[in-house]
DNA sequence: GCTATATATAACTATATATTCATACAACTT
DNA sequence: AAGTTGTATGAATATATAGTTATATATAGC
């Protein structure tokens, strides 16, 4: 990360983006055990057809999932198990930073307010 | 992270978020190579003052960077280094999947379609 | 061709976020 | 105490984003 432009800042940023939303990371763990249409990851995570519709639109773009149309259904799959290791990461660095009060304040606080 | 609940995805994402800004990142870049003060982050990365205070407390709430005040001046050093891990992770996703014209196209997209 | 099903998208709303400008606050100097 | 410097914050604005509803598109079966 040391000469890193500001080109592939932004770029880095979106890929984060991507990562940045309960909804999107409830798509990806929904993803862990195998490819899954539209529907199945409707069902699983309790959106709406048209919002999971749209995350997994971004997430294509992103290049964190692939899409395969078959029949009249579209498969979504993990385009990179390295995602799952990011956040794992993530949640171990969650975890040691859990026991400050303002994290815990943080875990309860309302879907809005993040 | 297969049995994280909603709140910790909530959790997770609100980590995602920090790193997700493209000033963020250059910040934490600067901040590689050891503490600086405000002063100096908003030299190096080109921003106002009031917009790097704002990013430098951001960051610290989310706990990627830590905090001490010395004198008049405000010493901000990066709190956990596995931080630039998961920035490696991540360039050399990006850099996997650069092959693709939708993210040369991205690339070059302007900071604020991102 | 018609119907049913699966997915994507457009329009819209509400919320969140980054940024700027101005100002408040705090600590050091003289 | 007054001035100076460094940092934080409030108000305001512009943009971005998530979500909903309704609709368009596409594929399969009849």
């Amino acid at each position: 990360m040391s000469k890193l432009d500001d080109r592939a800042l932004i770029y880095v940023a979106k890929y984060f983006k991507a990562l940045a939303e309960p909804m999107r990371l409830k798509v990806l763990n929904a993803l862990q055990d195998g490819e899954k249409n539209v529907s199945q990851l409707t069902e699983i995570s309790g959106g709406t057809q048209a919002n999971i519709s749209k995350h997994l639109s971004m997430l294509a773009e992103s290049g964190l999932v692939k899409r395969e149309a078959r029949g009249t259904s579209v498969y979504y799959s993990i385009a990179n198990p390295s995602v799952y290791e990011l956040c794992e990461l993530v949640c171990g660095q969650v975890a040691d930073h859990m026991t400050s009060e303002a994290d815990i304040k943080m875990m309860f606080a309302t879907p809005q307010s993040i």
